[in-house]
RNA sequence: GGAGAGGUACCGAAGCGGUCAUAACGGGGCGGUCUUGAAAACCGUUAGGGUGUGAGCCCACGUGGGUUCGAAUCCCACCCUCUCCGCCA
């Protein structure tokens, strides 16, 4: 959520941002009529409830000097009537206001590339070169197959498409890879892990960003309505919503594994074999918490931290900056990696990571007290996948894979293989 | 899911229709006085939101509605916590 207070008084920096998106004004100006509206109507009822409370305070006192207040409550009546007549015109203009501006996007960086869609966005860094094959390479969904280690027709009976059953050496890849993830996290990158709840209500939604505007792309669950995670980003942000932490827990680093949970509403048709696009996947995201200053220096830890599982795991990968028409809803700079797909011939996305400056901050109420002036002030939230294990596992087989249809295990998953190095 | 109790500041807790939210009382934190030092005692302080250039004003007693001239207090709905029962990996 956009600062009300910063539309105000930069409204034409804010609105210059928001165009760089190209995709039109997002109603700014109604939304400054708004508030001028709102701020007009505040000043008004906000007079007449301070008469109010003076006269209130009278009653008593008169009344026990055995004072007539018949004459007072008549006038206190009038009053009390046109208060609440006010104050519903106020609850009119600021729900307005504030589902209006709960649909604008978060500002983008100043610096951001311009572009319209993600053939626009500038790779930044290639590390690691294609394998070349001198043999036919299979695509994983082959791969998997063919090793008994992927089915997707069994996934699709006992659920529907977008769904995989993962089974022996398969299951035990996708779970070597979260753990491999997350010890590199927590044990060398300073993180602490969260397991959080895969479901989250209302509010934790909001507060990410993904409500109001993207319902349709959730699982929700009626009877609680409660939804289903499509990130742990959700949950992971929504630990601190409505706190004010203390600038010395700054940064916060989280890292935490969850299956996530999408709809992929308008996908249809696209990446519709193997894992690349489902329902339901594995993810280890990473989430931070900081001090304004240094969030764009996090954004480049957070990246890199996430570039080392690719190196470690010996994965060709680039880096690209999202383009101006490509960076999300919420986020003011995003880099995407994009692990090397034989399968493809080409990068496909591995993780997204984002600096989201105060937008969720302020949407989710998540502020700190300054240890020296003692004012709070939002913090900066920061995620990124570290790494989408789906997608993961598919690279592996891809381009780890043998002519005889066997995969290599990468040296640093073996050790949760028990020595094992190869999967046939 | 059923029955009961309860949600007030950093914590405990009083208040149960007006002069009680500048929120009693107790405790904790921080700063100070005193002291060789500490304890004790005493003093001070413990900085949410909106609006306004500002003095200020308004809002905030779990959340949202309602009754009333006036609600922490009465009514309704929802959320959460505790105790007991039921169900259950």
């Amino acid at each position: 959520m956009l600062d009300l207070k910063r539309i105000r008084s930069e409204y034409d920096t804010v609105e210059a941002l928001l165009k760089l998106r190209g995709k039109g004004d997002y109603g700014l100006p109604l939304i400054k009529e708004k508030d001028e509206e709102r701020r007009v109507l505040i000043g008004e009822v906000e007079d007449l409830k301070s008469r109010q409370n003076k006269m209130s305070k009278e009653i008593p006192m008169k009344k026990k000097a055995g004072e007539n207040t018949d004459a007072l409550f008549a006038e206190m009546k009038e009053l009390s009537d046109t208060i609440k007549e006010l104050d519903a015109k106020v609850k009119v203009v600021e729900e307005a206001l504030n589902e209006m501006i709960m649909e604008v996007p978060n500002t983008l960086k100043a610096d951001t590339p311009i572009g319209d869609d993600d053939h626009d966005n500038p790779v930044i860094r290639v590390v690691g070169t294609p394998r070349k094959f001198d043999f036919e390479a299979k695509a994983h969904w082959d791969i998997g197959v063919t090793l008994d280690i992927l089915d997707f027709e069994r996934a699709t009976k006992i659920t529907g498409t977008r769904f995989t059953v993962l089974k022996g050496m398969g299951a035990k890849l996708e779970r070597a890879l979260i753990n491999f993830m997350l010890d590199l996290h927590i044990d060398e990158h300073g993180y602490t892990e969260i397991l959080p709840p895969f479901m989250v209500n209302r509010d934790s939604m909001t507060g990410t960003g993904q409500l109001p505007k993207f319902e349709d792309d959730m699982f929700h669950i009626p009877s609680k309505d409660f939804f289903l995670v499509p990130t742990a980003e959700v949950p992971v942000t929504n630990l601190y919503r409505g706190e004010i932490l203390e600038e010395v827990a700054l940064p916060i680093n989280h890292t935490a594994y969850t299956p996530c949970f999408r709809k992929e509403a308008g996908s249809a048709g696209r990446d519709t074999r193997g894992v690349i696009r489902q329902h339901q996947f594995n993810k280890v995201e990473m989430v931070k918490f900081v001090k304004p200053e240094g969030s764009y220096d996090e954004l480049e830890k957070l990246t890199n931290n996430a570039e080392e599982v690719l190196k470690r795991l010996e994965l060709p990968y680039r880096v690209v900056r999202l383009c101006s028409g490509d960076v999300g809803f919420s986020s003011a700079m995003t880099y995407d990696i994009e692990v090397w797909l034989p399968s493809y011939e080409a990068y496909k996305e591995i993780s997204s990571c984002s600096n989201f400056e105060d937008f969720q901050a302020r949407r989710a109420g998540i502020r700190y007290r300054d240890a020296e002036t003692k004012k709070v002030n939002f913090v900066h939230t920061l995620n990124g996948s570290g790494l989408a294990v789906g997608r993961t596992v598919a690279a592996i087989l891809e381009n780890y894979q043998n002519e005889d249809g066997s995969v290599e295990i990468p040296k640093v998953l073996q050790p949760y293989f028990g020595g094992k190095t190869v999967i046939k």
